[in-house]
DNA sequence: ATTTGTGCAAAGCATTTGCAGGCGA
DNA sequence: TCGCCTGCAAATGCTTTGCACAAAT
């Protein structure tokens, strides 16, 4: 995990016009340096110890807006929850089956806009592959814990 | 919508060892002639007319039957609600934000095996895609029906 | 003082589970 | 008869909403 300052938080919320709460900083900063695409309650549970007072409805309230200006992304990827992602970039995810980690690839992410036939336009994309991560091939997880 | 024969309907169930009940056949014949990516309430809605005592508890029941041996296919392409299709190849989803309306495209879509880095083995790949239609690119929508 | 943000509690929904009665082999 | 299947009702779990208090400008 790199550490990103405050400032560059600060400023990635005023680009969006979101004024930079207590709450709002500490949730953007926990997804920039924590690129494992956290459910609300990863982000609740890391954060709470620091800021007692966080209500997971706050954390709610906060992904939603960040998603819909555009400052994360949502990632469905199964269990009937969202997780969230800070780098927006189009890339592809890879979830294991086996350990639950969430990979990033980020190789020729875009072949799928070469095949929208005409008359379609596309706003956003995702794909997401599922399956085994090198830790996992060799008769079970090197770790299990879910990332 | 094509119309399926019965038999048709029985022989893929009982290729996957699934016994053929009037619930289950309704069911993945529906899927199979309506090639809309329903939700559960969608085609519970449309089978329950004709089968009075249908339950939405066997319509999930047996929708996540089929889709665990492979039968079908579930699209998680946003809502927080799952959407079932009888068609199992690998292809691509395209939902319009304006009608709502989920696509098929079938181009190319094997595009991202290629790319999939050293050790990690694919078991399933699903590629999303969000956008306008051609129905509604053109101050909105021919028609508004979510299908 | 007025607007905006936070957080508790309750509501909403899709989905799953427990369990008893029903049906088919 | 025996075991699988169905379906009602209740439970579960993620997410949203209502509302009152707190904070910021």
């Amino acid at each position: 995990m790199n550490t990103i300052s405050e400032e560059d938080i600060a400023a990635r919320l005023s680009a969006k016009g979101i004024r930079p709460s207590v709450q709002r900083m500490a949730i953007l900063k926990y997804l920039a340096e924590h690129k494992t695409h956290p459910t609300v309650d990863m982000i609740y549970t890391a954060l709470s110890p620091r800021i007692p007072t966080l209500s997971k409805t706050t954390v709610y309230n906060t992904v939603r807006q960040f998603d819909e200006c555009g400052l994360i992304q949502s990632i469905q990827i199964e269990d009937g929850e969202l997780r969230y992602d800070a780098d927006t970039s189009d890339h592809i995810h890879f979830k294991c089956t086996v350990c639950g980690k969430v990979y990033d690839i980020f190789e020729h992410a875009h072949v799928t806009q070469e095949i929208i036939p005409d008359g379609f336009t596309v706003q956003k994309t995702q794909t997401n592959l599922w399956g085994v991560c090198p830790n996992c091939q060799n008769g079970g997880p090197a770790d299990t814990h879910r990332t």
